[in-house]
DNA sequence: GGTCCAATTATACTTTGGTCGAAGGGAGGT
DNA sequence: ACCTCCCTTCGACCAAAGTATAATTGGACC
């Protein structure tokens, strides 16, 4: 019996795709994986194959960080089971995940056999936690859902201007990575403020933050 | 014996502030106490009673959000010790705190008792801390650490501008705000800037945005 | 084929943002 | 008193951001 055909694996550290990698294929050996390194491969990923069975996702890849990722991706693809992978295993940040529509959490310090166990339980329909967490209906603040609700409401490229945006560049800048001219981009945050509900491009980075890993805990945490 | 002559109380919170009087007047009866309500305000207090024993500060006053007003006050005024007020008690936040200068931390859930106890060891030049906290030479972030240092450069002026700037208004809004000219507001604008080493206003938000407390805990806790 | 919508571009315009140079004033030093 | 340093203030000028309108392309869905 065959658990899953495809499934997507978007972590920007090579090797922790590998150890996923070898996860994912303990428990489904037929597996045919797809890798996205960043969050632009990662959507052309989900487009390209939107049959695919499981999504596993690191919350902090180039190109779209926290769980601004992990919202976009799941409002475009509802039927899309996604595990969350993270280097961070606060409580608060697995509760928000979950939240957030995420059908499982893995510590990225979890073994691989456990990695495969949560695979395995994701697939067959459920959710799963780390080991002593229990699934307590999960509730985001009012106000982070409101920008998640919102968020949702994006379109693709809108997305990844945005998340450029966020990073603090200017319209001329984000042109040119997107290689489309200024006006283009001028278009599209006109439109991504219009559904923040913001009146300028520092008020939509505010938003963002909300929705952002904590910068507190050392960055070194592997 | 008398501990101590002025103690500025800084707190947003009435009754919150009435808490500390009565836990201040508790540990230094002779006390002169000075309130503020506003980061305004505390930098007024701070300006015009430079001989002051002890600040108590709140990390969530109007006009100053999370540890930027702790490194502000700091650096103006090295000389005067500040214990940190918070409704949070996460020991990342305590640490973060003590690191940035502070001579002691006192959850508001302390009794009153407790309270005045934190005040007579930080006058008498201890540090003080909650109870199951050992002060482990707290140490920052490097990242964190140089956002800190450039704060610590801005004007008094600067500062306040900073602090709007960062809560997404608009120069034209800023300049109402301080009753000034906006051109004032845009040379303030470029000063800050250049002693933040970044080029436009979103990215002096995220630079913020390093030093917040964090939004992920319900801001329902009082 | 027709409809809807995302994406793209352009033009023209208004508003906001950011730089530069400069003037006034207070604090401190000689 | 004099000078210097720096904070604060400001106006003029140019660059970037944002608005309004409209037109084109191409994919998805009926």
């Amino acid at each position: 019996m065959r658990l899953a055909d495809k499934i997507i694996i978007a972590d920007d550290h090579p090797l922790f795709r590998g150890a996923l990698r070898e996860a994912v294929l303990k428990a489904c050996p037929e597996a045919t994986i797809i890798e996205a390194e960043t969050f632009a491969e990662l959507q052309e990923a989900t487009d390209q194959h939107s049959d695919a069975d499981l999504l596993l996702l690191d919350l902090n890849m180039p190109g779209a960080t926290g769980f601004s990722s992990l919202i976009f991706v799941r409002s475009k693809h509802e039927s899309l089971p996604t595990v969350v992978i993270s280097a961070l295993e606060e409580p608060w940040v697995i509760r928000r995940a979950i939240a957030h529509g995420a059908a499982g959490f893995v510590p990225k310090s979890s073994p691989v056999g456990v990695i495969s166990e949560a695979l395995t339980a994701v697939l067959e329909g459920d959710c799963w936690l780390p080991a002593g967490m229990e699934h307590d209906d999960a509730s985001l603040e009012p106000g982070e859902q409101a920008v998640a609700d919102r968020l949702a409401q994006l379109t693709p490229q809108q997305f990844r201007v945005f998340s450029m945006l966020s990073e603090g560049l200017l319209n001329k800048q984000i042109a040119f990575e997107l290689s489309v001219s200024e006006a283009t981009i001028k278009a599209h945050v006109t439109a991504i403020m219009k559904k923040l509900g913001v009146t300028n491009r520092t008020q939509a980075v505010l938003e963002a933050n909300h929705l952002a890993l904590e910068r507190k805990f050392p960055s070194s945490v592997a």
